[in-house]
DNA sequence: ACCTATTTGTCCGTATGTATG
DNA sequence: CCATACATACGGACAAATAGG
């Protein structure tokens, strides 16, 4: 399963849909020219609304990691073949993440001088 | 790359290639007589389905710059050997781009107007 | 002038995201 | 988060024009 649900989870379904293809794509499991499932197909097989799937589409297309189109699909743009552009798309879903989070930008910071230092 | 598109923009693909194309023929790296690849293999070359490149191709048609026939392909028609019919060319594609952009009229003769005087 | 194969656009239907309520 | 109407893009089958024999 490309993406899994948690139930019960205080975070929205469509959060929860974007960070896990995010991670997939920050992973390498997902490259450049990739086209993710039609909405409808993941919506079915995760079992909500066609919506909640096209909500998380368009915020990796916001973050700049899929075109999506209609009649297309949604196809990665993101390169995850060069390991610098794999540190950009990384940086990419840290930011989302932390936003979601309300970590404060100085807190993001510090984490990563902390993690960087060991 | 006679053609190149733009991943992520909210143009149309098909919509890309027929600007592509106007700016071609406006700036006479297409003439009259000339003929434009074969629908099936620009698609292929930018990896796009065919009738996506054929309505950009029907476009040109509509706007009386390439005459389209089955078994010919497209072939330009616009004139783009005297500097008068460049203009009209200019013109045509200043148009298409205003339409595009849903600029009023008003606006485009302003903007015409002050580019003129510089 | 004819036939056939090839090339190339046209037509009709389907899939998919977008916009609005 | 759901339902509906719509524009874009795709796919397959078809018809027109051309070229070779």
């Amino acid at each position: 399963m490309l993406v899994t649900l948690t139930p019960g989870s205080p975070e929205p379904i469509y959060d929860q849909i974007a960070a896990s293809l995010r991670r997939s794509i920050a992973e390498g499991r997902l490259n450049q020219g990739d086209v993710l499932p039609p909405a409808r197909v993941l919506a079915a097989s995760i079992k909500v609304n066609v919506h909640t799937v096209l909500r998380a589409y368009a915020s990796l297309r916001d973050e700049g990691m899929v075109d999506l189109r209609p009649g297309r699909g949604a196809t990665v743009i993101a390169d995850t073949n060069t390991p610098d552009a794999r540190v950009r798309v990384a940086v990419t879903a840290l930011v989302a993440e932390a936003r979601k989070a309300g970590v404060p930008d100085d807190a993001v910071f510090e984490m990563l001088r902390e993690q960087l230092r060991g």
